[in-house]
DNA sequence: CTGAAAGCGCTTACAG
DNA sequence: CTGAAAGCGCTTACAG
């Protein structure tokens, strides 16, 4: 390469235009480019039209963050979710993404693996940053109420931690549950585990309810030792699984209150060489994906979580246009996906 | 309720605390608070102290916004996928979600749904909002030119199109499809099937390249018609696969190029109820939880897209600390996570 | 050791 | 119909 040649980067501006440079490039005030440009306030149509070709002609993309400290109103939302990976969040991020764009708003987007703390932290570098508001999946009650606190509106979804304290956008846990299980003791099962992650979040509560409900609107008495506790991993749970399957008196149906504790279930089952659903009947919370590729299908309570998060956003943006309107909790269905995890009892 | 209750709205102040009320209530200056605040510049311990008390006691969070606008630097960085339900790019987020906490960065999020226009507005909106840089995996060479011609530092992740122009983090898809197809081919397979998305982008050219490389090097003719592009719906892909299998001459095994038209297939062979391996052998570019949940288990170049995003995001922060340093590609080999989806021909 | 002043890039009443 | 001025909430040389 030659010497004295202009280095690449010498081509491009050394900064990114500004409005003022706009501004006097087209021989006007900033005030009145930035009519021009906003469209807000008035302008006379040939001025409006030079401005904004000499815009475009520089690059110039107005400062979002100049903007909104100037407006006091950002147009950014945060999101909060507890993992990623997991198929049900990421399709709830999914929606609220889709949305989002489409009423030209940017998403913040934090994964906080399921810590209270980190899930604090990331609410305060949203508060920072000064975002609209917050759809979070909360994992403990504080967030909820540090944004409250912050006077930023906050919109629970999936659980619900501070209920009658913010807007909330749940499934109706307890009625999917409740079909579910009267389907198995239908079936004839009697002996029904519940592998649950833990009972005190709204969503372990309402499963949990939903299965005791069903035993007792059939009369049927219930063993405590059936529901087990297997926390958030898929291989703790799938130890903990084991264990349940490998007892004298194994349960003939499971009832897994979501896909994780399926799969661990289901991976369980498999090493075990219980044929499902000869051996063992497998219902689960949460339908993902391979719940439709495996052999048999597992059957599913379907929640649709890109339409849960949908309904949160629009939950959020009612909420940030009525600051006062009376706190909502919006309750959403769900379906069953009947597959072929299930049939009666080995005899 | 009795009229004359102060509103519940009425505890809280009316506003957020500013430096200024910081300030304020400590007796010192803003300068001073700043300085006490950030910790960064001189202030005698004991006021620094009396300030961090107060702000604490107000509830203060500094505007973020307000500290980019003056510092010409901001804290966040844009990520731009083609789609969050596909748990590739999930894991890439979460990847990158994970490093940007812990750098104390935050983290805007578009999903564009595989769509070139909607991935540069949403490039736009990130300009807009000053982030630090970009991390995408690219639709079209466009984003990439834009955000470049902007000054902001971009990473192209997972698919490269401005090659040489920008840094990228790839994995090794030649070398990849290469091994996997010389498997089937020892196995004795011949007539090995492509299902492709499409074949421009680098990830769909070179993992065509791998194919045809592999039959070139066991010097094995190539039958064109084995190649099919099939696109990126997951239905749209089942009925090409489909047909494929219903052809006079059908192949004894498909390589399917990602895990979406993998699960195409996978749907395709239980539809015609053509036993995997026995019929017909499986590969997968792209391995995915599901692929170890069916029996038999499917055959797939791993990728691990939490490493890619990790590692996409190194890149990053690497290029923002040092914007002149020589453009580079990060190539990230891949593993082949062994099944039992494939097995010798049928005789 | 601390404070007054300037300024980041915008928008918006207000004056003319 | 347009421009000068003020100000959003910060930080940071600089003066003392």
């Amino acid at each position: 390469m030659k010497s004295g040649m202009p280095a690449p980067d010498g081509i491009q501006p050394a900064r990114r235009a500004t409005i003022r440079e706009v501004a006097d490039a087209a021989g006007v005030s900033r005030s009145t480019a930035s009519r021009a440009l906003t469209g807000r306030g008035y302008v006379a149509p040939p001025v409006r039209d030079r401005v904004r070709e000499i815009a475009r002609g520089l690059g110039y993309v107005p400062d979002a963050t100049a903007r909104h400290l100037r407006q006091q109103a950002s147009q950014s939302i945060g999101v909060l979710v507890s993992d990623l990976s997991n198929p049900f969040y990421a399709g709830l991020a999914a929606g609220i993404s889709q949305q989002a764009r489409k009423r030209q708003y940017t998403m913040m987007l934090a994964d906080d693996g399921g810590s209270p703390e980190v899930e604090v932290e990331a609410a305060e570098a949203f508060v920072a940053l000064r975002v609209a508001g917050v759809i979070v999946t909360p994992v403990s009650a504080e967030v909820s109420t540090y944004l409250a606190r912050q006077q930023i509106p906050v919109v629970e979804v999936d659980r619900q931690f501070s209920v009658g304290v913010c807007d909330a956008v749940v499934v109706d846990n307890e009625n999917a549950a409740r079909r579910v299980i009267h389907q198995l003791l239908d079936l004839g099962h009697r002996r029904i585990a519940l592998v649950i992650d833990e009972m005190h979040w709204t969503t372990g509560r309402d499963r949990l309810a939903g299965y005791r409900g069903a035993f007792a609107a059939a009369g049927v008495p219930l063993d405590d030792s059936l529901v087990v506790t297997a926390g958030w991993d898929v291989d703790a749970a799938r130890i903990e699984a084991h264990k349940l399957l490998s007892r004298a008196e194994p349960p003939t149906a499971i009832f897994a209150a979501n896909n994780v504790l399926a799969e661990a279930v289901w991976r369980a089952a498999a090493e075990l060489n219980m044929p499902i659903p000869e051996r063992l009947s497998l219902v689960s919370f949460d339908d993902v994906s391979w719940m439709s590729l495996v052999r048999p299908g597992v059957t599913a309570v379907a929640q649709d979580p890109v339409a849960l998060g949908e309904a949160a956003i629009s939950q959020l943006f009612e909420r940030i246009q009525s600051p006062h309107a009376p706190v909502r909790t919006v309750l959403l269905s769900a379906t069953v996906a009947a597959r072929g995890s299930t049939a009666p009892p080995p005899a």
